[in-house]
Parts: C-alpha cells; sequence; structure tokens
RNA sequence: GGGAACUUAGCUCAGCUGGUUCAGAGCACCUGCCUUACAAGCAGGGGGUCAUAGGUUCGAAUCCUAUAGUUCCCA
C-alpha cells in the first residue's frame, strides 16, 4: 500500500462495516467457560423488542463495551451477552393495532393465533433494535444473543413462580389494583406516574333523607358518585355531628346511603364531608372495609360504565360520564359550586391514561422476605453503586416494600402456571384452591377432573427480565463459571423496576449477588435540558449521527460529555469533537506511515539513540495510564476520556510528533530508523489505550501499522502494562524547560504578530539550556539562531521574556513596536505582583507559619523567592525600554 | 409533604479526601497562519468575587448551616 494515498480526513462509514465483519468473522468476542482465566462477564440490559436504538442506549452500551473490551484485552475471560426483552403490554399493544388495521380483533382469532401473530412480529422487528447496536460497534458475544421467551428463559421463569407459590411468596387476592383502561389490565405500583394536573373540585350536593337539607361534599371525580355507598366526615368535626347516623339519598342513583365517622377524613380538605366509592378509590376501599359498606362498581374493563348505574349513563366513558353527571347536578340544582383544582393524578406508564383503581383478581408477590437479603448486600458494600447516592434511594423503596402485582391481563408473556378446576359433579372444596404446576397437570389432583382450565393471564415482563442475571445462562456449569456478573450498566430509572428486582432474584434463586458494581448513567436531554422524548421529537437518531460522524466519534463524545451522576445536554453538532479526534489520530497515524515508507521499521533499535524527548513521552504515557486505571477503577468513565484526550492530542500530537520531526529528517538512517520504530510502538500503545473507546479507528490504523496475521486483532491484544520506573521527572523537567522557551517565544511572536514564515534569532540568559534541547527549541518556536550564556546583555530593540530563572531576548530590529512590548512586560508584572501579593499575606501571618506543615510553608517561600526574583528582572526590563 | 442531585468563563462541564495543575477543558469569540500528518488543522490572546449569606479553619470553589433557583425520585 502507498500510504501517501491514506486519506487527509478520516472516512469512517469506509472503516467502521469492514472491521465490525472482521470481527464478527473471525469470533473474537466469543466467550467459553475456561478455569484457566478470570471471567468477566456483563449481562446487557435487554431493550425491549419493540424499540428503536435510542442515545440512551448509546451511552449505555458503549460504557458497556469500554469496561468489556479493557478487560478482554487485560486478560479476562470477557464475556458480554445480549439480548432482548418481550415487552408484554409494548408488543401486544403493536401486534393488536397492526391487526386492527387489517380489521382483525385480537379476540375473534383467539389466543393461539394471536400469539402466532406475535411471533412473526418478534422476527420480522424484533431483531432491529440489535442490528442497530452492532453499528455502534459493540463487542458482544453474538453466539449468546437471548431472548426473554426463548423456551430455556420461559421454563426458568414458570420454575420461578411454583418454587415462589409453593414458599407462600407468591399468592393471589382479590384487591384494588392500578387499572390501566387502554391496556385492560393491571399494571404494578412501579408502572404509575404521578403528574400534576390542573383540575376542578366540584362540590355536589346529597339531600338528607327526612330533612330539608343536604350535605355538601367536595370531589375531583363526580362521576364515581354513581358508585357512592357512603359519605364520610371526621368524629371530631362539630359541624357534622348531627348528621353522623343519618342518610341521604344518592341522586341520579336515588340510593339510600350512610353518613358515617372516620379519622381519615381530613377536616379541611373541600367542605369537611367526602363521598365514599369503595370500588374506585383505594382509601374509600378501606373506608368501605372499616364501615361494612356496600361495594359497586360502575366501570367495565377500559372504564366506560357498566349495568350498576342507571340505564341513561351506561356505557359511557368516564370522562363523557362525567360531564353528564355535572350537567345532572346542574339540572338539579344540586351542584353547589365549581373550584380549580391542582391535583395529582396517577398515569399509566405504558398506556399514557390516567389509571383507575379498580378490584379485581390478581397474582402477588410478597417481597418482604425478598428484599432483606437483597437490602443486606448493598448495605455491607457487596453490591456498590456509581454513583453511591442512588443507595438511599434503593434502601428507601427496599424498606417500604410493598407488595407486586405481577398478573397482566394480557395474552403475550409468560403465561401464569396456574389451574383451575372446572370440574364434573365430585368436586370438592379443595378444587377450588389454584393448581400451581410447570407442567400442564393431567387431572384435578382432588376430583380427579381433566376439565381443567389454565390462567388466562400472563406476568409482569420484569418478572421474568428479574432473572437475566442468571438465565442468558444456559447449563449449570455456565452460571457457576459467569456468575455473578461483575458490572450492571443501567440507567438509573429502572432501580426499582429491575435492578432491586434482580438482586433479590439473584439473593434468592442463586445464593448470590448478581452483579458486584452496578453503574448508573447519565440520562441524556436535549440542548435545553428536556428530556428526549419522541413527542418532541427532540432525540437525534442515533445511526444518522452514526452515519454523519462516525460511530467512534459518537461513542467518544457522548462518554466525554457524561460525567458520573450527572445529566447529558446532547445534540449532534457536539460530535465534532469526536470526529475531530479521531481525524487528528488518523492524521497522526497517517504522518508515521508516510515516514515508513522511506525508514526502515527495525524492532532492533527500539531503545536506540533515545533521548529526553522519548524519555518524556514514555513517561507522560505510564503517567496517563497510572490515572487512567485509577479513573476506570472508580467508575469515572469520562475522566479516562479527557486523560486520554490530552495524552493523544496534547503530548503526543502537538509535542512529540513536532520533535521526532528533527531526527526523522536527519542524515543518520540509523536515527531515523530508531526515531521512527520507536514512534510507531508508542503510537501503538497509543491505539491500544484508545481502543475501548473507538474501536474502529484504532483497530485500522493497528492493521495497517504493521503486517498482521489474519484473525489477529487490536481487540484481543494485550493491554499496555503499567510501568511506574518509566515515569521519568529528569526527562519531565528538561522538557519542561523546553516547553517554557518555546511558550515564551511563541508568545513574543503571536503579541508582536510575527508570522511564522518568519525566523527569529534568540539570546537566553541562562547556564542550564543544553544544545540538544535548543534544537527543539529552534524547531518548535521557529528560532533561527540561540545564544546562550551567563554574562549576555540585552540587544537594543528586542523583545523580553522570563522563564525559569532565566531570560530570553528576542531581536526584532524593525518589528519590535515598543508600546506592544511595554504592554506585554506590565501585563507579566502585573500578573506576578498579584500573586506575590497573596504569597506575602500567607507568610505575614504568623499562624500560617506555626500551624500549616513545614513542607507547605517551603514551597510558599520557595515560590516567593522565585517569582520575587521574576519581578525583579521584569521590572529591569521595563525601565530600560521607558 | 419526604428525599436526592445540581448552581464555576457567553454555552456545556472538569476540579475526588481543604495549601503545586487552583481558578481549568472543549465549544464559541478575537488576532496571525493553507509551516511538507491534520484548516475536522497550527500558533497566540481576551473572558469567571466559583448562586447568596453566615460559619469552621492559619488558609475554603472545596467542609458545615441557612436561603434562593434548577432538575429528578417517592408519597
Amino acid at each position: 500500500m502507498n500510504f501517501t494515498e491514506i486519506p487527509k480526513a478520516y472516512d469512517p462509514s469506509v472503516v467502521e462495516d469492514k472491521c465490525f465483519k472482521y470481527w464478527q468473522k473471525n469470533k473474537l468476542f466469543h466467550s467459553e467457560p475456561d478455569e484457566e482465566k478470570k471471567p468477566f462477564t456483563i449481562a446487557i440490559p435487554p431493550p425491549n423488542i419493540t424499540g428503536m436504538l435510542t442515545m440512551g442506549h448509546i451511552l449505555n452500551n458503549t460504557i458497556q463495551d469500554i469496561l468489556i473490551r479493557m478487560k478482554r484485552m487485560q486478560g479476562y475471560n470477557a464475556c458480554w451477552v445480549p439480548g432482548t426483552d418481550h415487552a408484554s403490554i409494548a408488543t401486544e399493544t403493536k401486534v393488536t393495532k397492526s391487526l386492527e388495521e387489517k380489521g382483525i380483533k385480537k379476540q375473534d382469532i383467539g389466543r393461539e393465533e394471536f400469539l402466532k401473530h406475535c411471533w412473526k412480529w418478534k422476527e420480522e422487528y424484533g431483531g432491529i433494535i440489535i442490528q442497530q447496536l452492532k453499528k455502534l460497534g459493540v463487542s458482544c458475544d453474538w453466539d449468546r444473543e437471548r431472548f426473554t421467551m426463548d423456551d430455556d428463559y420461559y421454563k426458568e421463569v414458570i420454575k420461578a413462580f411454583v418454587e415462589l407459590y409453593n414458599e407462600k411468596k407468591i399468592y393471589r387476592g382479590y384487591r384494588m389494583v392500578n387499572w390501566d383502561p387502554a391496556n385492560k389490565s393491571a399494571i404494578s405500583d412501579e408502572e404509575v406516574n404521578y403528574k400534576d394536573v390542573n383540575g376542578k373540585l366540584w362540590y355536589l350536593r346529597y339531600p338528607l333523607i327526612g330533612d330539608n337539607k343536604h350535605l355538601i361534599v367536595a370531589t375531583t371525580r363526580p362521576e364515581t358518585m354513581l358508585g357512592d355507598t357512603g359519605v364520610a366526615v371526621n368524629p371530631n368535626d362539630d359541624r357534622y355531628k348531627d348528621f353522623i347516623g343519618k342518610k341521604v339519598l344518592l341522586p341520579i342513583a336515588e340510593r339510600e346511603i350512610p353518613v358515617f365517622a372516620d379519622d381519615y377524613v381530613d377536616k379541611e380538605f373541600g367542605t369537611g364531608a367526602v363521598k365514599v366509592t369503595p370500588a374506585h378509590d383505594v382509601n374509600d376501599y378501606e373506608m368501605g372495609k372499616r364501615h361494612k359498606l356496600e361495594v359497586i362498581n360502575i366501570f367495565n374493563d377500559d372504564a366506560s360504565t357498566n349495568g350498576n348505574v342507571p340505564e341513561e349513563f351506561r356505557g359511557l366513558d368516564r370522562f363523557e360520564v362525567r360531564k353528564k353527571v355535572v350537567a345532572r347536578f346542574e339540572e338539579l340544582g344540586l351542584l353547589e359550586k365549581i373550584e380549580d383544582y391542582n391535583n395529582k393524578v396517577g398515569y399509566s406508564d405504558r398506556g399514557g391514561v390516567p389509571i383507575e383503581p379498580y378490584l379485581s383478581e390478581q397474582w402477588f408477590m410478597n417481597m418482604d422476605e425478598l428484599a432483606k437479603p437483597a437490602l443486606d448486600v448493598v448495605k455491607k458494600g457487596k453490591v456498590k453503586f456509581y454513583p453511591e447516592h442512588w443507595e438511599k434511594t434503593y434502601f428507601h423503596w427496599m424498606e417500604n416494600i410493598r407488595d407486586w402485582c405481577i398478573s397482566r391481563q394480557l395474552w403475550w408473556g409468560h403465561r401464569i402456571p396456574v389451574w383451575y378446576c372446572i370440574g364434573d359433579d365430585h368436586c370438592t372444596i379443595e378444587c377450588k384452591e389454584p393448581i400451581v404446576s410447570v407442567e400442564r397437570p393431567e387431572k384435578c389432583p382432588h376430583c380427579g377432573s381433566k376439565n381443567l382450565r389454565q390462567d388466562e393471564d400472563v406476568l409482569d415482563t420484569w418478572a421474568s427480565s428479574w432473572l437475566w442475571a442468571h438465565a442468558i445462562f444456559r447449563t449449570e456449569e455456565e452460571r457457576k463459571y459467569y456468575y455473578p456478573t461483575s458490572t450492571l450498566v443501567t440507567a438509573p430509572d429502572i432501580i426499582f423496576f429491575w435492578v432491586a428486582r434482580m438482586i433479590m432474584a439473584g439473593m434468592h434463586f442463586r445464593k448470590d449477588i448478581p452483579f458486584s458494581d452496578v453503574y448508573f448513567t447519565s440520562i441524556i436531554r436535549d440542548i435545553q435540558g428536556r428530556k428526549m422524548s419522541k413527542s418532541l421529537g427532540n432525540s437525534p437518531d442515533p445511526l444518522v449521527v452514526i452515519k454523519d460522524y462516525g460511530a467512534d466519534a459518537l461513542r467518544f463524545t457522548i462518554i466525554y460529555l457524561a460525567p458520573l451522576g450527572q445529566d447529558v445536554l446532547f445534540s449532534a453538532d457536539k460530535c465534532e469533537l469526536g470526529r475531530n479526534f479521531a481525524n487528528k489520530i488518523w492524521n497522526a497515524g497517517r504522518f508515521l506511515l508516510m515516514n515508513a515508507e522511506n525508514i526502515k521499521i527495525d524492532d532492533k533499535l527500539i531503545d536506540a539513540h533515545i533521548d529526553f524527548a522519548d524519555e518524556w513521552i514514555i513517561s507522560r504515557f505510564h503517567k496517563t495510564l497510572a490515572s487512567m486505571n485509577q479513573a476506570m477503577d472508580s467508575f469515572e468513565i469520562n475522566n479516562a476520556t479527557k486523560l486520554i484526550y490530552s495524552f493523544v492530542w496534547n503530548d503526543f500530537c502537538d509535542w512529540y510528533v513536532e520533535m521526532i520531526k528533527n531526527r526523522l529528517y536527519s542524515d543518520d538512517e540509523e536515527v531515523k530508523s530508531a526515531v521512527l520504530t520507536r514512534a510507531l510502538s508508542i503510537f501503538e500503545n497509543l491505539l491500544k489505550i484508545v481502543h475501548p473507546f473507538m474501536p474502529f479507528i484504532t483497530e485500522e490504523l493497528w492493521q495497517l501499522i504493521k503486517n498482521r496475521e489474519e484473525g489477529e486483532s487490536i481487540s484481543i491484544s494485550e493491554y499496555p502494562a503499567l510501568n511506574k520506573d518509566l515515569i521519568n521527572p529528569n526527562a519531565e523537567t528538561e522538557m519542561g524547560m523546553v516547553q517554557e522557551i518555546v511558550y515564551a517565544v511563541r508568545n513574543i511572536r503571536g503579541e508582536m504578530n510575527i508570522p511564522p514564515s518568519k525566523k527569529v534569532n534568540a539570546f537566553i540568559k541562562s547556564s542550564g539550556v543544553k544544545d540538544h534541547q535548543l534544537e527543539y527549541v529552534k524547531k518548535l518556536a521557529k528560532v533561527g539562531n540561540v545564544t546562550v550564556g551567563t554574562n549576555i546583555t540585552k540587544p537594543g530593540a528586542s523583545a523580553s521574556a522570563v522563564f525559569g530563572n532565566s531570560e530570553i531576548y528576542i531581536p526584532l530590529e524593525g518589528l519590535i513596536d515598543l508600546d506592544v512590548e511595554k504592554q506585554r512586560i506590565e501585563k507579566e508584572i502585573k500578573r506576578l505582583e498579584n500573586s506575590l501579593i497573596g504569597i506575602e499575606k500567607k507568610l505575614l501571618n504568623e499562624k500560617f507559619i506555626s500551624n500549616a506543615p513545614t513542607e507547605v510553608v517551603e514551597r510558599e517561600k520557595n515560590k516567593q523567592k522565585d517569582w520575587q526574583e521574576n519581578l525583579n528582572k521584569l521590572k529591569k526590563i521595563l525601565s530600560n525600554l521607558n
């Protein structure tokens, strides 16, 4: 290959697909248990099969990929299991809708037929998100892809149900649940979101029986009055003492209902008298139980009114009925008033409609005993959260945990393994007991009837995905090897849904934690800080971003922007950061490769002709590595990207590459070979530490800089080991001096507007500058001749600067603007004076001298001495200018 | 109502256990450059009483308390 033909700008579109295919073909990310190696395992948070790739997935999976790639290179048996979940409600909604578009109703075709459609839909669309994920370059073990409804996973879920039922942790009950009328299913407490709603408070008059008086009740839901079976007041409310025990005639329904006293009633709310609807409000239900009230359900499963309301009010949607009820109250002269009222309304997470408290028969899981060990392992630090503060949220939820409603009135999902005896003629009382079994029972164990009916409901999707961390592994052998997994990377909004429950499942079914570290990712917002959402249309399509900027650029940018525990304000154009960085790396590689066309690479010379610039970059590399290790250990991944960025751009490209040019363009072939060989080896190490973050470009360059065998890959190469002996303070000091001089000269050049094409000469009044340093100064600051000595006098018409304890003069005959020069010096004097004021104040403070550690005091004294000397020099320079 | 996080340059944010990266980075801005890796670049520059008020300390962006604002979770 002719390297001069390498394009000047990096083009990710060519490289990315090629690299991914190469990795796939060679199965580089496949893992099998291997007792010789330590496992490092990640279970992907399974995206839902109805989902499309979002920026949240990008962040989440990039982090996982960084962790897994790094560990893989560090010699671990890295195993990242990908997969998807079946998303009961979301999928069923999609399939139902698409059938309805064809004029097919779910009920008409029946369960079996409907499920066939679901599977077809899953085959067609369910894999899209996984395909999209591949564009990101993630290194999952693609042979291990799992789905929560795979046969063996399905069995695992059913087994868990039966086990928990037998342990009496799962039970059936007639309860008031959160009902989602859109999906016609119960949902769990966690799936309800409370929103502030600008509503109304209606004041309704209920006529007292045997009296001309009225009792006025206030309600946010007037329509439920059709199901009222009582009116409650506070027992200590003097206003209503006389009403207790009397009855009111419920308007419209024409029902006599009692007035009673209950402590629950808040005297301050409304009129202090509240209508009680036991079938449609949790608190009313409790009151109803206490006072043995009738329970009248007025709604069908879609929240339309049923036969328990007067004829003309039947079959209407709950919001329609509201209007009609209010209108009727007005007609009857029983509407006292309407006030604006701000209240919280629970909305269904999935359905997006207000939930309806609804009495129904459901399956529940008692969480008390499951929660204890799960709480314990986090308290004891066996499972660590990053950032740590999520522990508090976790503790609070776990300590106040409530029973989990796990049944859903849906067909797509894990069907509850419970059968009911319909019976023949000889049923016993025991036949009423549910028959809970992994396999379909032959007959009723009590009466022998074969007439059995399976429970129609399926389980909450989370009641299957909570087993994910272990159920993704098929054999006990694998579970022993890979479980517990290492790090879970997930969004904090599913801490209860998934993280907490997975810890519970792990402790219960495996008697061990499911993962040792949990990394809670940032939430991606738009540039105005709004959550990204479909309805706002403010979420960039990650695939378009990848197309425009490259996957590496997107990966790097999103991590760079995402500090631990902080939200990220993202817009696609921010990916310029990553794209530019990729281009920088590309061009550094291009530079080395172009030189490699004419210069021989010779590994024997890798340590030959080494000088302080080489030692310095190696020192910087190992320092960077040390900081990176520290950052990664504490999951400060964005710090790691910053370290990488600054090493690559500032140290390697800005300084080192510029510095080796002197020697690469020399006449000594051996020096040239040594310098390029070494630079390439440092560059290779650089590629390796960048690789987990930007896998594609680093793979491409790694393949280019040496001849590689088929199947070789940077992704399975050895990660550079930290060698603290190579951190070299002498080289850094020597380099520091070069940098100081170069900065000083560049500053003069910049301020004096001297074009780069024009070389300047320099006089340096110092004893400590060596010739080989000056060679670099000449190159980097575009200096022609340098004169160094201790007894140099300042040439006329020159600009000056002070560095360390030395002075530098740049003769600028005809170029110098005296005013500019004076301003430059004065600015520097001002800066130093301000610093000195602060330091003097400190040193004059007796308490500082006596209380501060001696080394701090020493340090301050030295600083003062150096700065004072420099100040004196500058002052002298300034007075000479005047 | 209870809890959590945040407030540092025009914007987005670093700054972990107080004193050698202490006031930083990227973007934006201004000036000069197509210097044989890179204009997606190079060199230089301007810009912040670290939300406010107290306190602890020899010393506070950093620790404590209160206040204000922003965001999120739970009831």
